[in-house]
DNA sequence: AGATTGAATATGTATGGACATATTAAAAAT
DNA sequence: ATTTTTAATATGTCCATACATATTCAATCT
């Protein structure tokens, strides 16, 4: 609901969201000029401009010049997924975090991640990272050394090569992409699961400014692993 | 990069990320005050305050009143996921799109759907969507009668229950959740699959100003489904 | 009828000023 | 030395106004 303390902007974006929700306005409908909620409000339209404008970034309504306002249609909406650092994840949790390098080695990559990195140089590695000692997720990682050069001689033994990576470069932009996996011989017997298990798998690329940084795939058990999606708009609180 | 005929505002946006991308701004440095960068670009505070607000919203800053804008510290940064509706998913592999109701029936839902609705009486539907005429989609879904009491009367023959609910109440609050499983045997012959495949799990749960609507779980053959999560701002367009 | 031109209009950006408010740092009082 | 009070400051919101620009609708010309 709408508080007294909040400013004007959101008073009108909370009230609008509201006739939205409850059908009120209806996919297509025409929303008022925003002078006209100016005069309701009795505030400046740069106000009421605020409240649509960030509306219409949720995709709730779209804006057109002249046209005016409508109510999007709805149906494939956006929401937020948080991927998490793992040691943060876990001990989220409560429970202790521990890692550790299963193979390291320099390769010219290919498949999935040559295609990923294009270079003829990284480094490859290998981790599990414990939860409780308990297995709980599977990386393979390719760190592309051509532009992370610095890679090489990082012993990845406190930090982990995320984390060693956020603090390399730190905003780099990150593509990720989920899927579900059998889990092979391999790989079971790394996580403690059967074979053909279903393994959650997380597969993120990142680059900077066009240059790719690295390629990973994290593979949690299936049976105990769970993504959380939010909403953009929770309820009527932003 | 930034563009002659782009605003002040996304100017500044983009000048101050790529700063930030490229490491001049690492995580904790301390961004100029609003006033200073408005001298700098030559315009009005407002103007700095929506880039750095911007900015501040996609989680690349903080600000903190008195204290200033800093660089936020990286690590489990949020990306978008959209989650289509199963018919525009397969219609826009330029694939035929067909549906078949598998189950209809009026039950007291127990378990995780009972936890999801709170509800005695609702409307259980199995569901199979096909992309030419191949299973791509099992679909169980419980809607609640309690606050829909309409589905008991929908025939969900030519629009499915997801169509026909967001036409119903279009903008609901959804919560969603992605894991792994094995398919079951029954599971694994509608989709055409073995026994024990990976299964790609989408759970959903909507409601409305607290009342629950909805709770749905869309099964995937893990084996060729792949859901994709953007970057907030990409590159620097935004 | 069809194409071209020309207003009308709703949104988009920007200004420069004002006041509110959270937070910090310095000053004063204990 | 520690706590309390006070002032300084950067961000947050808002206003009234102005002009830019995309898009529609009507009027005009071929």
């Amino acid at each position: 609901m709408t508080t007294n303390s909040d400013p004007v902007y959101l008073k009108i974006k909370k009230e609008l969201l509201q006739r939205i929700r409850q059908g009120e306005l209806r996919p297509g409908d025409k929303v008022e000029h925003e002078e006209i909620i100016a005069q309701q409000y009795d505030c400046a339209r740069a106000t009421v401009h605020r409240a649509i404008r960030e509306l219409a970034e949720e995709g709730y309504v779209e804006r057109k010049r002249r046209a005016g306002t409508r109510v999007a249609s709805a149906g494939n909406r956006a929401t937020r997924v948080t991927i998490p650092l793992v040691r943060q994840e876990i001990e989220a949790r409560g429970a202790k975090y521990r890692f550790n390098v299963l193979e390291r080695e320099i390769v010219t990559p290919s498949g999935v991640a040559g295609a990923a990195l294009s270079s003829d140089r990284a480094l490859f590695l290998r981790l599990i990272h414990f939860a409780n000692e308990a297995p709980f997720q599977l990386e393979e990682r390719w760190i592309n050394l051509e532009t992370v050069p610095q890679a090489e001689h990082a012993t990845f033994e406190m930090t982990n090569p995320n984390e060693w990576l956020v603090e390399t470069s730190p905003y780099s932009e990150a593509e990720h992409f989920f899927s579900a996996e059998n889990a092979n011989k391999a790989q079971a017997k790394l996580l403690e699961l059967d074979e053909n298990d279903a393994l959650f798998v997380i597969e993120r690329r990142t680059h900077l400014e066009g240059d790719a940084i690295t390629y990973a795939r994290l593979l949690h058990p299936g049976a105990n692993y769970r993504m959380t999606a939010e909403n953009f708009s929770f309820s009527t609180k932003n």
